[in-house]
DNA sequence: TATTCAATGTTGCAATTGCAACAAATGTAA
DNA sequence: TTACATTTGTTGCAATTGCAACATTGAATA
C-alpha cells in the first residue's frame, strides 16, 4: 500500500509540511476530534496510532462506518467528515496530518520532493478511486444474491486463484454490500445449497462461472 | 470543471503527451472501442466528441451506465472496463487518450508543465472521489426513502438554497441511487403527500429539516 | 397542428428483504 | 477448563421493493 512520504527524506518531508501548511495533531486515546474541522476540503493522514469514524443516524444510533490506522487517509475522501451525524474519534493516542486541498495544489515549486509527494498522494488517490469504484460496481445490483456475486467474483478474480479469504467479518461484509446482515446469511446459504460457491470459514469459492 | 492540460501550453502538452507515451486515438461515430483494453491500469480522456459505456447484465440486457463527452475520463476510474460485461461505444466521431497509469507515475522530472499536469490530474481525481464518496453515503442508506432524502439533503447543502434542480432525468436518478424506477416514483409521491417534499419539474424543495 | 417517441406516473401482485428474536457457534480472558 | 462476549445461523412475519403492464404527460419534429 501507497504511502503519503514514501522516497522523501525527512529534511524535504517537514520542508513539504511546511510548505502546504500541514498540521500535525496529537490525539490522546478516547477523544472526540476534529469536530471543528466543517471544512469539505480537508485530507487527513493518519501518521499513528487508531482512530474510528462514527455514524449516527436518524435515530440516533452510533454506528462503527470505519477503523482507521496508520497511513490511511480520510476527510472528505473517505466518509464525509463536515456532516453533522458523523464523529470521529481516537482509540489509540494518534498523530494526524490535516491539510487543506488547495494548499496541495496551490504549491507547485517544480522541486523533486515536492513532485513525488504529489505523484505519492495521486497514487493513494487512485487506489482509493479503484476501491469506491468496485464497491459502486457491487451495491448497484439490485439483489443480495447479485451483490454477493458480484463481490465473490471481483475478490476471486483479485486473488489470481480460484478462491479467497474474506478479508473481514460477514457483519462487515453486510455493511459493505449495504444489506441486512441475517438476510444476507439467509442468501449465502441459499448459494451454498445450489451449489453455486463453496464456503469454509472465511475462504469462499465461486463454482459457477457465466 | 476540471480539465486535464489546463494551464499548460500546446507545446508542453505534447511534450507530456510524449513523455507519458499517451496515445491520441481517432474513432469514428457508432464504434465499439478499445475493447482490446483489459488491462485495470488505464486512465482514458475524451478530448472531443461522445462515448457511451454500456453494461451489459447476466440476461443479456444492454444498458446505457454512462454518458461521457469531453474532458471526461474512464477507465477503472468511472466504470470498471476490464470486464466482460461492459462495451465502449463512440456516439459520435470521437478523440481519446489513453494513458498508462504507471506512465504518469513514473515520469516525475521536475518540469514546471508536468508538474501541473500531475495537479491538473489530482484535481479530477479529487473531484471524482467526493462524487463517489457522496453515492457511496446514499446508496448505502437501506430504504428508497432514505436515499432520496440523503441525496436531497446533499443536493440541497451543495446549493446552497432551499431547493435545488435536479441535475438529471428521474430514470437516471433511480439508475444513480439502484432502486427501480416506478418504486422510486411511488415513494416521491408519498414525501409529496406527507408533505416532507415540494416538487415543481425538476425543482425540489425538502421541506424537512433534522 | 398532428404524430411520434421518450419520460414519467400509477397500480396490483409476487418476490425479496429488513427486522426481531433467539439459537448455535466461535472467540477471549480468567 | 469455565464463563462471558461476540459473531454467525435460523426463522416467521411484515414491510418494502421490483416487476410488468398500462396510462398520462411532455418534448421534438414534420
Amino acid at each position: 500500500m501507497f504511502e503519503l512520504f514514501d522516497g522523501i527524506d525527512e529534511v524535504n518531508k517537514i520542508k513539504i509540511l511546511r510548505q502546504i501548511d500541514g498540521n500535525t495533531l496529537l490525539y490522546k486515546k478516547g477523544n472526540k476530534i476534529l469536530s471543528s474541522f466543517k471544512n469539505d476540503d480537508i485530507i487527513c493522514v493518519i501518521l499513528s496510532g487508531h482512530i474510528q469514524i462514527i455514524r449516527i443516524d436518524y435515530n440516533g444510533n452510533r454506528m462503527v462506518i470505519k477503523d482507521l490506522y496508520k497511513n490511511d487517509i480520510f476527510g472528505s475522501i473517505s466518509a464525509n467528515i463536515s456532516s453533522d451525524e458523523y464523529e470521529i474519534i481516537t482509540k489509540e493516542d494518534s498523530e494526524i496530518i490535516v491539510i487543506e486541498y488547495d494548499h496541495i495544489i496551490g504549491n507547485n515549486n517544480g522541486d523533486m520532493a515536492y513532485n513525488k509527494f504529489l505523484k505519492n498522494i495521486m497514487a493513494i488517490f487512485y487506489q482509493r478511486i479503484i476501491e469506491f469504484n468496485n464497491r459502486i460496481e457491487i451495491i448497484t445490483n439490485m439483489s443480495i444474491r447479485n451483490k454477493l456475486l458480484a463481490y465473490f467474483k471481483l475478490m476471486t478474480k483479485n486473488n489470481n486463484l480460484r478462491f479467497f479469504i474474506l478479508p473481514f467479518s460477514y457483519s462487515e461484509l453486510a455493511n459493505y454490500l449495504a444489506v441486512n446482515r441475517s438476510a444476507m446469511s439467509r442468501e449465502i446459504k441459499a448459494l451454498k445449497d445450489e451449489g453455486l460457491i463453496e464456503i469454509k470459514g472465511k475462504r469462499i469459492k465461486l463454482l459457477y462461472y457465466n
